[in-house]
RNA sequence: GCGCCCGUAGCUCAGUUGGAUAGAGCGUUGGCCUCCGGAGCCAAAGGUCGUGAGUUCGAAUCUCGCCGGGCGCGCCA
């Protein structure tokens, strides 16, 4: 439709250019859209105020002119100039009803596209340390994460979805002293532990899974108090000695092994989690993998040959604040271990090695200060740092109707993601943490999102859908037949204005899906399905659909058994579900 | 102090990338099926778009200053 339009106006611009010789161009800016007041027309074009600016002359004339060129469609009633020099188009009132042919050829695909050609794009997202379970700050990067790539899927890319995994590095080596600790605890060793230790329960529980299995072999001298005891505010190398320790203590083998079976139970946690939350990816990403297969070394390498790192304080340092970041940083300490951010280079670096034309990052927002140094470290490498986008999510606070959930990382007094699900729902837990904007903060009110009344958007919109699913039944109940082919119902017979708005709403759900996905804003999509839930529900209280007349019944049944779909396509790509009956 | 994000109705938030009289939900007030699911519908009231300037036909949207809130500024991740 949009397109017919853009033609119309095309040759009817063509056709100024030549006739008065005029000399203009037509940018992004030109645009034909949907105006918000139907008074306005159908839909509308700015074009005769943006090239009357061009051309230095009044854009109501210029307006008119153009509108007496423009060809004859059957799909247009009428075309006018209105306020400053608007062009509005008024579609004929069968122009629509093509669109629920559409719906019914395309099916699950309606609103679909192949805009991106099948080009392949990596998205990453929710990457947690593996050294607790997810919380729910983690939660609405994973449902942001998840909606942005089946977004992008939608528009005709090649989505991979990865989880880094950061297997390596002293955070897990933190872990896995905290597991020891807490064994040896078991063993009856009375031991306080170092308060940047892991203290949650699921430590304990790992703990004596590792004492159940291998008893009290793994028991050694334990650690002298100068090394446990410290405050927070003493160095960190404190805790680097006590890693050395526990390292030589238990030898290579054991220490890994207390190492791994930390991992290993922490991710598979995570991995069912978010399973448990309708998200799966393509590939686990290991950290470990990079720096065995030397991808991280050849990474330093690279950059080193180049002449991008420098020794300074027995550190090796990355020049990123040539490339615009604030300051430079390590990428090996003085120890001689690589840092995260060495490790996240070269995986950076690889994603685009692996073929990937795009890359996506999902993070929290307390990173935002890492986005300078990695598009920098890209840039040195020779990468395009545009070719990476790195979206953050804001925080989400917890509410419990007007009271904030407390909630401290610090003493592992945090509400998880699997808590929550099971509080609140998968459903609604999905559709809260994607309503609003990700770049806003988000308050989660867990008595709303729990209440099952028209004040929870996602019940209001799962109600339209098993509603429609209802009338459905009680149509077959009552005898009637009806196949949802395209063309074999009398559309034209659908003239209330709730079934006119209805199909002019259906009409431009492809439009929404693909501003949602390019510019990774799931949350048009929320906004979308609660107005079209709310356009079918007064649909529903206005008429009756499983009326004695055929051809109307037909009718209208076509046009709510499409509305049905466009629901369920769009919960679908939020990750919601689309029940039949509640 | 420097950098990033945010400030829109009593509350929680949209606002189609600069468009026409700034919109939803909740809350408040008043109404609506003898009928397909009342988990629904309709209507009213409610605004200095934080603030001051600038850019232009036109600004909630772009630029700068200020005020207020969040986050970041480590050889931590």
């Amino acid at each position: 439709m949009k397109q017919h339009l853009q033609q119309l106006l095309n040759e009817a611009l063509d056709k100024l250019r030549k006739q008065e010789s005029l000399d203009f161009t037509i940018d992004n800016s030109v645009k034909i859209e949907q105006p918000r007041d139907n008074r306005h027309g159908d839909f509308s074009s700015n074009c005769a105020l943006v090239i009357a600016t061009q051309i230095n002359s009044n854009p109501r004339e210029l307006a008119d002119k153009i509108v007496n060129n423009i060809p004859k469609s059957e799909l247009v009633e009428k075309t006018e100039v209105a306020g400053p020099g608007f062009i509005n188009f008024f579609l004929n009132k069968h122009s629509y009803l093509e669109i629920i042919n559409n719906i019914l050829d395309a099916g699950e695909k309606y609103g679909c596209s192949d805009f991106g050609k099948g080009e392949p794009i990596l998205i990453e997202f929710v990457s947690a340390n593996p050294t607790g379970p997810l919380h729910i700050g983690h939660g609405r990067g994973a449902a942001y994460g998840a909606a942005v790539a089946n977004l992008l899927e939608a528009i005709g890319y090649k989505v991979d979805r990865e989880y880094y995994v950061n297997d390596a590095g002293r955070q897990m080596d933190i872990l896995a002293i905290s597991l020891w600790l807490r064994y040896l605890q078991l063993c009856g060793h009375e031991i306080t532990l170092p308060v940047k230790a892991y203290q949650g329960e699921y430590i304990k529980s790992i703990a004596e899974k590792i004492y159940s299995d291998k008893g009290k072999s793994l028991q050694r001298d334990i650690p002298e108090q100068s090394i446990l005891e410290y405050s927070d505010t003493t160095d960190e190398k404190q805790l680097d000695e006590l890693i050395k320790y526990t390292k030589t203590a238990l030898g290579e083998d054991n220490y890994r092994y207390i190492f791994d079976s930390g991992l290993n139970e922490i991710l598979e946690e995570i991995r069912t989690d978010l399973q448990d939350f309708g998200i799966t990816y393509s590939n686990w990403y290991s950290e470990r993998s990079l720096l065995s297969g030397n991808q991280v070394n050849n990474c330093i390498k690279q950059l080193k040959e180049n002449g991008y790192l420098y020794e300074k304080d027995g550190a090796l340092w990355f020049c990123s604040s040539k490339y615009g970041d604030e300051k430079d940083r390590v990428v090996v300490r003085d120890s001689g271990q690589a840092t995260y951010f060495a490790s996240d280079i070269a995986y950076h670096k690889l994603k685009f090695e692996r073929g990937y034309t795009r890359a996506i990052d999902i993070w929290g927002a307390d990173h935002h200060g890492y986005i300078a140094r990695i598009k920098a470290a890209l840039s040195a490498l020779g990468v395009d740092p545009e070719k990476l986008d790195i979206l953050l999510v804001q925080f989400a606070s917890l509410f419990r109707g007007k009271e904030k959930v407390q909630m401290s990382t610090r003493s592992g007094q945090f509400v998880t993601l699997k808590e929550l699900r099971e509080e609140v729902g998968k459903d609604a837990t999905r559709y809260f943490y994607i309503m609003r904007k990700s770049e806003q903060h988000l308050d989660f009110d867990l008595e709303l999102a729990k209440s099952q009344s028209n004040d929870n958007p996602v019940y209001y919109i799962q109600y339209a859908h098993a509603r429609i699913c209802s009338v459905l039944h009680q149509m077959h109940e009552k005898g009637f037949d009806f196949t949802p082919e395209a063309g074999n119902a009398e559309f034209s017979l659908l003239i209330e204005p709730q079934e006119q708005s209805l199909l002019a709403n259906l009409a431009g759900y492809p439009d929404i899906v693909h501003a949602a996905a390019i510019n990774y804003e799931p949350h048009h999509v929320a906004y979308y399905l609660r107005d079209l839930a709310n356009e079918f529900h007064t649909y529903y209280n206005a008429c009756q659909f499983l009326v004695e007349s055929e051809q109307l019944r037909k009718a209208r049944i076509s046009l709510i058994f499409v509305v049905r779909q466009v629901i369920r396509n769009g919960l679908n790509l939020l990750g919601v579900s689309a029940p039949e009956k509640m």
